[in-house]
DNA sequence: CATCGCCGTGGGAGCGCTCTCACAGAGGAG
DNA sequence: CTCCTCTGTGAGAGCGCTCCCACGGCGATG
């Protein structure tokens, strides 16, 4: 069953029953009917293929996640994302190709990139991972491939959420509350978040008139695990013991927070904590964990919308789209459910005369 | 750059080159030399949409995968499938295109459905989910799309494992530890793979004589908190505790030793515990959780090999192939490390005898 | 009443590939 | 020397769609 066939039995030509399906109205009612209830019990749907083939468009966009899943679906992030992005795409009726790079193997990412981003499978493709280096972002941001970054990027357009004044406002949000030994548990340090995480921690500091102590800074991976690890690090290994800690993602909070209680102290009396993503997985089990929200999957849908916009107009130029924040005062940090801190007194959790930063803006 | 320029620029026709990418023997060394050399140069790739429709065939298979992230993602159940999806479908050069279903959006699944499978997006399907009387299987099933479920079907390809002597054998292997009171949490029961778990853990039970006592089933839903709900029911709401529990996933496993440790309770020494899935996450926060094994990365390696093999070869008998399943003692069975149950005696955690079930086999 | 849009329609070219078929030339068999 | 096979090659059709252009019929305009 082809177009053919259907304007045939239409009494039709071609032409014209590829004007309905496409929604060109210059067809008579009558016509428009005909052709349509053809299409209805026929039950018939145009070749992808084909239509391809002459618009130049596949209306299929790509993911791409970096490879090792270890490090990927550990962390609950990454589903979330997903699921924003599937979303922003059955919405707009695009197919979604997931990129997993596989890992340790140049050739077959190789022949991924090659078969899927040159064979043009894809109109543009939403990269997840702003890792500083990356191989096949590099190589994305070269070809002419519509592509949205996920986080930070100089070249490519962004969406991301403003990791630095977040962080800087969490920890602002500690000193306030008058803790002295302030830790940071970080996630890699090839990441651009992390990076960004922690210098909105020494920012913060720095404003209260603090320096960095190298004894209060950890580098984790974003799993429970090393918040664990390095959570218990902090506390037998190094100096004092920090009186509070600022973790660069939920999960390595969530980890602290076991590493804490197994330590037999009590959060917030002993030690109290913020986190980082804002994930429901967590606040399951840790419903007291204070966070940075971040809206994770109106960060995919955010991307493909934009991404759309870029493959129907290539020539829009590069931009950066910073999504707001917002810290929620669950106890960890020792507030008990809300905060009297001033600096949030006029939204709950949004801090004062930061909104200028959020929007979208050319590059 | 398409065919006919590279032709044109190694002086030879259009349909040598393709023969060329096509790996067509018959074509001289020379012609051969000169066109690669073309291809090399200009970083030529076949356009997938003008292949795909001329082979009638995308390259590309589609993953299918429930839509409610909460239910999806909270299990790394999932990740790991994804996982062995992507690299079997990278190592054959095929695209993977994922469909999530929208949740509660009847209209947007249809259209999806329309669109990627109607409109020959795919060469073939993953089904994750084995839930029964799901519409969108129900409706592959009648369609003439290649597919192939992960779990137990009746019309369609499909890869498994045992669940029933696997669950069998764990509640077996309670049995012989001389627990008396064995309780079952289990996964919803609208799972395939629930009910067969289910029978599992009842025949284990009949086997020795015993009935199922309705005191000491409860249904989850495979979240970790779930597992928390049903285990601190089973300590607390019910009849006379449990001694031992076989839980149908490890994640509701995690959430039931959590309320056993909140209970105040020592896992085994005062309730035994056995999970199912084998997940390398729960490893990380319970080393000592026993557990029954199940391939997942595996399970989706093999779907994507047999539905590639379908595609090639759509005259296929629908077959069904069982993976095996590996009982690991960890601890909280009862056992230290290793086990003295005969019933495990030739292979570590492997039943003895049972070896017959797994294979291929014609429906 | 002739002229001019405008609307609905159909025909044809073309998107970039594969695949069948025809064919030239080399080499072996009769 | 003729006939036949076999190998490498090219031409052409066709996959199913979109999009441009041409055309007939109609009402509005001068």
């Amino acid at each position: 069953m082809n177009l053919e066939e259907v304007a045939r039995l239409a009494g039709v030509s071609r032409s014209t029953v590829s004007r309905v399906i496409n929604e060109d109205r210059r067809v008579s009612d009558d016509a428009r009917q005909r052709v349509l209830a053809v299409i209805e019990r026929h039950n018939f749907q145009p070749n992808a293929a084909a239509r391809s083939l002459a618009t130049r468009r596949t209306r299929i966009l790509g993911l791409q996640i970096p490879g090792a899943v270890s490090f990927v679906f550990a962390d609950p992030y990454f589903p979330s994302l997903v699921q924003g992005v599937t979303d922003a795409c059955n919405d707009a009726d695009y197919g979604l190709m997931l990129m997993m790079e596989p890992v340790d193997d140049q050739q077959s990412a190789e022949r991924l990139y090659q078969r899927v981003i040159r064979g043009r499978h894809l109109d543009g493709i939403v990269l997840s991972t702003a890792i500083e280096g990356d191989r096949f972002i590099e190589r994305v941001a070269n070809d002419d491939l519509p592509a949205v970054i996920i986080g930070r990027h100089d070249q490519i357009t962004s969406i991301d959420v403003d990791n630095l004044f977040a962080s800087r406002d969490a920890v602002a949000h500690l000193i306030w509350h008058g803790y002295e030994r302030i830790a940071h548990i970080s996630g890699p340090t090839d990441s651009r978040a992390s990076k960004d995480r922690f210098a909105g921690y020494r920012l913060a500091l720095e404003e209260a008139g603090r320096d960095v102590e190298l004894d209060l800074v950890a580098v984790g991976d974003f799993t429970e695990r090393s918040g664990y690890l390095r959570m218990t690090d902090l506390l037998y290994s190094r100096g004092r013991r920090p009186d509070a800690v600022f973790c660069g993602s939920d999960t390595m909070a969530a980890g602290a927070i076991r590493a804490i209680r197994d330590a037999g102290l009590q959060l917030p009396g002993d030690i109290a904590l913020i986190g980082f993503d804002g994930l429901q997985r967590h606040a399951v089990d840790f419903p007291n964990l204070s966070t940075v929200v971040q809206p994770i999957a109106d960060l995919g849908k955010t991307a493909v919308q934009t991404l759309i916009a870029r493959v129907l107009d290539p020539s829009q130029p590069v931009t950066r789209t910073v999504l707001p924040t917002r810290l929620e005062f669950k106890g960890s940090c020792g507030c008990v459910g809300k905060t009297a801190d001033p600096r949030f007194a006029n939204h709950n959790g949004v801090p004062t005369g930061h909104d200028a930063v959020v929007g979208t803006y050319a590059h």
